[in-house]
DNA sequence: AAAGTGACGCATT
DNA sequence: TAATGCGCCACTT
């Protein structure tokens, strides 16, 4: 187990219809296990290396609600579709209602 | 060991 | 929205 699969054990539990941050990922290894050291670059990082379909990288945008400029399963159009299609509601092109559908885990 | 790289965060322009 | 700059951490060369 190194902070990769607890990343994707995070990512896999953030239920349809909402949406989690970079940032707030990795603030709660940071609470949980204070030994891994895990920054919002890094889980940004592991998801865009991440290509398995069980994991709901669509669902994790930056702090500002702002998907993925390079979305690793087809760009961020092919994420915006994903996540509209489980009824995340967006403000502009690139950002989703945070206030909505933020996922507090 | 050192440097380059990146799906970030935050402040500023 | 876009563009810089600094800080951050793990990975690859």
């Amino acid at each position: 187990m190194n902070f990769k699969d607890q990343v994707f054990e995070q990512v896999k539990r953030i239920p349809k219809g909402k949406v989690a941050t970079y940032g707030q990922i990795s603030n709660q290894f940071k609470i949980l296990n204070l030994k891994i050291k895990i920054d919002a670059r890094i889980v940004g990082w592991v998801l865009h290396a991440n290509k398995d379909p069980k994991v709901p990288c669509h669902r994790v945008v930056d702090r500002n609600g702002r998907i993925a400029p390079n979305f690793a399963f087809g760009g961020a159009e092919e994420q915006r579709r994903r996540l509209l299609a489980e009824g995340v509601k967006f403000n502009d092109k690139m950002h989703v209602d945070l206030k909505l559908c933020f996922w507090q885990g």
